[in-house]
DNA sequence: ACCTGAACACCGTTCAAGT
DNA sequence: ACCTGAACACCGTTCAAGT
């Protein structure tokens, strides 16, 4: 949903990791305010996981800081780099498998499994990750261990993007669904199984689903697990069973 | 990013499709403005094309309808309303394989190819994907024909919701980053290859992506093709028989 | 039944000024 | 070098009023 810089009429720079104007202020401390980039990150973060972006601004951000709306300016030159920062910053936080040693199935679970809880613990990530350009330097790092893993399985070079491809859009697609599904129960102040057993007899009781959702029964039936977590770890699992099993015939298809 | 419709404080309804106080409105017409639902929607999808997202406001609409800012609340309870609607109103362009005849590689494929090409149609559909619950007819619709060729597969039961997941989150992904790529290239004047060089060119300067970029370009060459859109094809070619291949193996596993 | 105008409570950002 | 206050050009939405 990009957010509102569009007043910016500036040749239009990408991104923050390609310099702007506050590109080396605040790396000091001891200022007035004890202000730097990485305290204004570190409650920019805070702020959205605890109210989520549609809440977030640079007015509220400033409130949580003591300070005045505008210093924050002083370290970042928009809202945008603000948030392009915070989103490198989180990145930062998935552990990256070693990739030189061990089976690529195992580390390919592993960073998947990081990569899905980062989408989920903070649910503002996803819209942004396709928003900007992702090259700074923790993003750059997943990325490269993710090609890392890919390289290992095998897979012909001009396979081995598709299959980053395959897997990692998954997981992106499948966390951002998790963790929108999370907030919107935290936001109902219901369980997730609460909040999925309301939202079924909702959508249910109009006339015009009935149909739809008898064929989605059996499906929901067939899934089994207890919880709507146990059929989502279900889901997940089985999918990367999928991709594995998937990239295991593309390798054997391309030996032959 | 959701939209900004936070200063309501009602009861918090999730969607328009379970009902508002303006649902049943603007079905007529031979009103003053010669106004109604449909042709709002068709307005807004028109701007969100044109204008991105980030650019529309009610207020734009309003003028790009000929009538005042409020008018438009006659016939929707809220902004977020009109998005869903909107988002609704593109998931009736794709259109759906016949999934009674055929084989289901082909209905998949034919699938995926559309849904794909709804994302970077209409690169603002993807955040509000990800943002509503996406209940409407047409939507819908579109989750019923997934679920169809799924079950056409074979894939055991308790494998179709994964394996639903792991094609439709993968294009998704896929069809996201494209269309915002696609969105960039526009914004800057440029086409996909300059826009590609370019991009590539100002990152490579710095010196701290150099080592990053060297593993990249082995990849970059593997994937051949001359322009963007086609590594692109051949990336998407590849993802999607993978996970066709995986499919096949995991209904090959569920018999043994 | 439909549309308007004025107002409220917000935004991101600029700019000149303070210390 | 860092921070502030006032102002500008926007938002979504409410509400009372018009026709």
């Amino acid at each position: 949903m990009a957010s509102t810089t569009d007043r910016t009429k500036s040749p239009a720079r990408t991104s923050v990791w390609l310099e702007g104007k506050a590109a080396d202020r605040g790396r000091r401390s001891a200022q007035p305010a004890g202000l730097d980039r990485d305290k204004i990150i570190d409650a920019t973060v805070r702020l959205l996981d605890a109210e989520g972006a549609a809440r977030f601004s640079m007015r509220k951000l400033a409130a949580e800081l003591n300070v005045t709306a505008m210093s924050v300016y002083w370290y970042v030159d928009t809202k945008d780099d603000l948030l392009e920062l915070a989103l490198d910053a989180v990145f930062g936080t998935v552990a990256l498998p070693d990739t030189d040693a061990g089976d690529w199935r195992e580390q390919l679970r592993a960073l998947a499994a990081g990569y899905r809880a980062l989408l989920v613990r903070h649910p503002w990530v996803s819209p942004l990750i396709g928003t900007y350009l992702n090259i700074g330097p923790h993003s750059m790092a997943f990325s490269q261990a993710a090609q890392k893993i890919v390289r290992n399985t095998g897979l012909p070079p001009h396979g081995q993007m598709g299959g980053i491809s395959a897997v990692f859009q998954f997981v992106y697609g499948f966390g951002t669904i998790e963790g929108h599904f999370i907030e919107r129960c935290a936001e109902a102040g219901l369980n997730q199984d609460e909040y999925f057993r309301e939202a079924m007899g909702t959508i249910r009781e109009r006339p015009q689903y009935r149909e739809t959702f008898a064929q989605s029964d059996e499906l929901m039936e067939a899934r089994g697990g207890d919880t709507v977590e146990e059929m989502r770890e279900r889901d997940f699992g089985f999918a990367l069973d999928l991709l594995i099993a998937g990239i295991e015939a593309m390798v054997e298809r391309s030996k032959a």
